[in-house]
DNA sequence: ATATTGATTATTGTATACAATATACTTATA
DNA sequence: TATAAGTATATTGTATACAATAATCAATAT
């Protein structure tokens, strides 16, 4: 279980005690809940710095969902039978379904009525397009933020790139780094103000972390050098907003190269 | 009911016959297709150009929530009760709250755990970055198609524009006028080879479309002039790439303006 | 009065059961 | 043997029933 799980076995706070309580000798004890911010509306006193929400078997099933796809543990192209996720996950189809579908909005699952979901497998194309959108896209969230980033902002990318490099360096490619990558674009975007766009970002750059990893594991190592990191933070430094938007792109479509050309040789092989 | 729907009151093509007559007795006769593809596998001769293909309930749901949205009948901010929603459109809980997901989806609708569906209401922040978005996508899509535009291309585009100036002075400018300047727009990207894309700026278009709407009647008329479309159309017939992508841009941004205008007064009225 | 608690109700979330569809398999028929 | 038709099975889609949460209202205590 991801983030700050809590597994709470009676009332902890005020009235979500209660609210906990009130049916609690019809249905087991145990509740899982979410340090998060908590939001019933006329328990003012329960907003704090370590509030607290629980999240639906859906929302558990989702992230449980994504993770076996981002991880690679389900593959593109394999079928994700609501039955069998449903009693892995000791819950009933329901939230499954309702998981699927999400999940088929952020672009990881196919959905075809009556047929079932599958994990989409992403051609050469449209790994191809997703990552001209993300050049895009990335470049204009960089130019409304450069402007607007701190030097705290500034500091603070630094230091994730530091555990970046650490982490490239420590050989543990798989999951940290592209993890780590994603934080130090976002930290860049921070100032934009336009949470759609970023939103939108995070979806694509979720979707093709996927790839990225294949590639890192069949091409043997990371593609990207480490030092344009290094340059495009200097850029940012320095307000050059229009080469930093330009490196930046460079920098995505350089990455997408690789990716394509892997995936263009696995598709002539299938 | 849009689309080529039909209602077969008994089988009509041969295994899909056999198929809909499988239960027959024990189910009512009349079932609703829609004529598509029909994609049961080993039935080759059914595919043809009128094959058939039947909704789900969930697919049928989200078609009529969407048209209460986009025409208006349920408005922004408004909750959607999923058991009211379910009787008047006859159905179980079930499928209308995977409608209600897919319209999360697709933006126009707010879902909270516990709270309930609501009909998203755009600020005019959030109306000031869709567009932004617009023209930032629709540039890079007319970027891709300009030059593999056919002389038919731009013909059926000019049919559509005279259609639509047809419906502006015939005064039905509620509907079918957002219909088919979206149209418009999408034939000229239709050759960018770009699905993605295109798919994310339909999502985008259709969801601001409830605010061109309410634009056009409150301010009480068209905004865009008619002769900006007829300009474009024909810096796309030059094949005058940077110029049409800029005037693109510059045609999105300043509808952007008069609904911004307005939901800034409206903001501050209430 | 105000803040807290308990009880009630409306609404959402999910398990279960069953209906409908797609696919695989078997049989019939030319 | 190939093609079509019937049967069985796996899987998805949806209705129903119940559980859990949130919001409202009444009661109590400070």
């Amino acid at each position: 279980m991801a983030f700050n799980t809590v597994i709470l076995a009676e009332p902890v706070f005020y009235r979500l005690g209660y609210y906990h309580a009130q049916y609690k000798d019809k249905t087991g004890p145990a509740c899982i809940f979410d340090l998060a911010t908590y939001n019933v509306s006329h328990c003012k006193f329960l907003i704090n710095p370590m509030a607290i929400v629980h999240k639906t078997r859906t929302q558990l099933v989702a992230e449980a969902i994504r993770d076996k796809i981002l991880s690679g543990e389900i593959k593109a192209g394999e079928p994700l039978r609501q039955a069998a996720l449903a009693e892995e996950l000791n819950v009933s189809r329901i939230p499954v379904r309702e998981a699927l579908l999400q999940l088929e909005a952020e672009g990881l699952v196919n959905f075809e009525a009556h047929k079932g979901a599958t994990v989409t497998s992403l051609s050469a194309d449209q790994i191809d397009e997703i990552f001209d959108l993300r050049a895009l896209l990335e470049a204009e969230l960089l130019r409304h933020s450069v402007t607007y980033l701190t030097n705290r902002d500034l500091l603070e990318a630094e230091a994730i790139l530091a555990d970046l490099e650490e982490a490239i360096s420590a050989g543990d490619s798989q999951l940290a780094t592209g993890k780590l990558n994603a934080e130090f674009h976002d930290k860049l975007y921070s100032r934009a103000n336009r949470p759609q766009t970023r939103e939108l970002v995070a979806v694509y750059s979720k979707n093709s972390e996927r790839y990225v990893r294949m590639h890192i594991l069949l091409a043997g190592g990371i593609n990207t050098a480490p030092e344009e990191h290094r340059k495009l933070l200097q850029l940012c430094r320095d307000k050059e907003i229009d080469s930093a938007c330009e490196y930046l792109k460079h920098h995505i479509l350089s990455a997408k190269k690789g990716i394509k050309a892997l995936l263009l040789k696995l598709e002539e092989g299938a």
